[in-house]
DNA sequence: AACTATTTATAAGT
DNA sequence: TACTTATAAATAGTT
């Protein structure tokens, strides 16, 4: 945000990767505190540096009772599912993005799995299983549903489209066949078969 | 920030107050995406308004995943080794590797949102929800493998038992007709079906 | 670590 | 709620 506008990827240089994540980790935790202040929020922060190393806040108590509300909350009533984007870094080192990228699905499986309060599905009884089949088989009905609607809308739409598209083909049909008539001087036989519309033709665009 | 310095504490007006915590909110949630692209940090942010809705970010993976790591990192000693930094030749395949990974990252996080949130699919294109429909199907497909597995153990455990059941059956009934052979004159017909055995009968406990 | 030139965030206004 | 704008704050590159 000065003397340069940063790109929105990784920074590949060492030095001036950790300059910056010093600088902005230390501008991220202002801006929570901030917040919290300013807003009455209860905000929890952590983050770890790509070296693993940790580093938190938490601006009303402790970690430990914010993570506990966060479960509560989440599990509960309306969660916000506003934040669960992640931007994988263009990395050029492929074989580790590739590990990372693998390990990314493996945690969103899990979150996934967690989502039904089980654990990984090898460690799952046949109970569970049953119970999560159950969830997934509402789940792909769900899918199927909306799928359906989607493709029956689009049907829908299609027949209209057909509709105005015969209506056009008429009147132009009936055009032609009136100008035929007019000036049959020109061509004696207006007989191509059924005048073809194309898009540019319409005039009602849809 | 601006037109007006403002002071650090709580913001009395009420209108007032619930502006800036959406305005502040939003920056710092894309603050913290930004530190964690450019420094390839794992970060985890969740708010809580002062009216207990929850907002919350991981930039990696869930959020569950994130506690989890974060457990270890705060109660454990030493965090995680660093990564390596490596300097493969770009393979043409990892590359199209990657890019299937992401994509199926992409179609993960959908999931988890639409779960998560309860959103309309709606929001989900034609396409996406195919894609979404295929992971689910898969899943199924693990699980029922899974379960399978899991039967088959149990039919071949119960068939283990039986055959000792069978075997502890033979045994007892011999020793029955034995006894009725030698003590014949307690009772001269020990013609009683079958004996039954009941679990507690069973010398091999399995 | 300190210093700016700039960019970015945002308070107040509309 | 969403824009606009003037200004404060953050920070990238430099020393």
């Amino acid at each position: 945000m000065a003397r340069g506008k940063v790109q929105l990827k990784r920074i590949e240089n060492h030095v001036h990767r950790q300059v910056t994540f010093c600088k902005r980790r230390a501008g991220l935790l202002k801006k929570a505190k901030e917040l919290s202040v300013l807003c009455d929020a209860e905000i929890g922060v952590f983050i770890f540096s790509s070296h693993g190393k940790l580093y938190e806040l938490a601006t009303k108590g402790t970690m430990q009772g914010l993570i506990e509300r966060y479960m509560k909350s989440s599990r509960g009533a309306q969660p916000e599912p506003a934040a669960m984007e992640t931007q994988p870094a263009p990395d050029p080192d492929t074989k580790e993005e590739i590990s990372m990228l693998k390990q990314e699905i493996e945690e969103l499986q899990k979150g996934l799995r967690y989502m039904f309060g089980a654990r990984a599905t090898t460690e799952m009884s046949l109970d569970e299983l049953l119970v999560l089949e159950k969830h997934l088989e509402i789940w792909i009905y769900q899918i199927r549903s909306t799928k359906m609607d989607i493709m029956i809308k689009e049907i829908q739409q299609l027949r209209n489209k057909e509709e105005m598209l015969t209506a056009a083909n008429q009147h132009l049909h009936n055009k032609v066949e009136e100008n035929a008539e007019i000036t049959n001087f020109v061509s004696v036989t207006t007989d191509f078969p059924h005048p073809l519309t194309t898009q540019n033709e319409i005039i009602f665009q849809y």
